[in-house]
DNA sequence: GCTTTTGCACTGACCAGTCAGTACAAAAAT
DNA sequence: ATTTTTGTACTGACTGGTCAGTGCAAAAGC
């Protein structure tokens, strides 16, 4: 008898088989693309039969689903969790904004993979896991949005910032110019990253520095 | 005979055949990605019989390459003319990295499907035309790094900003918070989204505005 | 009279999903 | 103690359908 796959206590040998698919399907989705990557690819580069795949996955979207569910669901607490830290250190409401670019780059160094997917598929209309990806999406700017209505409360923003847009410019501003940094000059540190995001955020692009 | 789709002086016919045959190939493809999209989708959408989209490209993967050749294109003509005409019109760097933000939400206006097809495969690795568009992305991402130098150069900007990272952090701030408010707000004005992405530019959100 | 487009039948590769069967360990029956 | 049954996890050959690309004769434009 099959089990739901979110239901907890699968067998420890399955969650590892499945844990074998996230890994061999999120690198093969990321360069190619969810319909240019077959079943059979990501079976093999897992290690395992086609059949395994759909003894754990109803479908091959139902996999990429819950592999976009579990890696946002990783990015919204690493965030969560940077601005937690923050607010617990006494920092400003700045601080927790870079505290979670930083959170942010971490993330993406750690899944550059996941994040290339993630962005690729964020836009499209007419898909199957269209639903899925706009909650989970939500989930992730919803952190951002809610540390910015908090610094406009507490008259530390200005009560003029639109917080969902400014929200998704932020979010996007650290997606897009860590996505560069993994593609085009790895070589660069983190740090490095962080310190040209951080100058943009606090206006510190214009003046003599 | 064919003739190289790039050669000038094709008849109108022909040209006004290829330019159904990218309006129907760029919204279908954004919408449902690169693979998913079938040639005979594209032929029926422009309207055109299967046997014409071959006659006039060499396959379905030459089709892609040069619409995105062809967007790319239009978007850095614009961008350059935006610089240009604050240059012109005697205004500092700083206008003119804020015309250039107008200029790319006007163009994403316009393009919305295209935009969100070049995000979608930007960052893909493994795929045919990646070339192309790594050639096509630096020309876009080369102006914004050519003014952002430019600053520096007259001391506007810090000497210490990463041009190359600054530039694509800007691009990227731009594009999300476009394909956000086309996807997630359409109803709001592009004076709006204008204005947010200004504000977070000049780094006039933290204050009280 | 060329170029371009049409309509349509066809091919061959490729691929998502199925299914009958294997392996094996733990429980039940004897 | 040993045989038998049951449940779980996995296997890989197979199927039915899909789709890029071809071929070609006839029609339409320029």
């Amino acid at each position: 008898m099959e089990r739901s796959s979110t239901t907890p206590g699968g067998s420890a040998r399955r969650e590892a088989t499945r844990q074998k698919l996230y890994e061999a399907a999120v690198t093969l989705i990321a360069e190619q693309g969810f319909s240019a990557t077959t079943v059979d690819e990501i079976a093999e580069r897992a290690g395992v039969a086609k059949g395994t795949v759909y003894y754990n996955f109803a479908s091959k979207s139902v996999l990429f689903e819950e592999l976009l569910r579990h890696g946002v669901g990783l990015l919204t607490a690493s965030l969560r969790e940077a601005a937690e830290r923050t607010a617990r250190e006494g920092g400003t409401k700045v601080d927790a904004l870079d505290a979670m670019i930083r959170a942010g780059l971490v993330f993406i160094d750690r899944y550059p993979a996941f994040t290339q997917l993630y962005v690729a598929e964020l836009w499209r209309t007419n898909r199957a896991w269209q639903s899925t990806l706009m909650v989970v999406r939500q989930q992730a700017v919803a952190v951002v949005e809610g540390v910015l209505r908090e610094g406009v409360a507490a008259g530390e923003f200005s009560e003029e910032i639109d917080v969902p847009l400014t929200a998704a410019a932020l979010v996007g501003m650290v997606l897009v110019a860590a996505l560069d940094w993994k593609s085009f000059q790895p070589e660069r540190s983190l740090d490095d990253v962080h310190a040209a995001l951080s100058r943009l955020l606090q206006g510190r692009v214009s003046g003599r520095g």
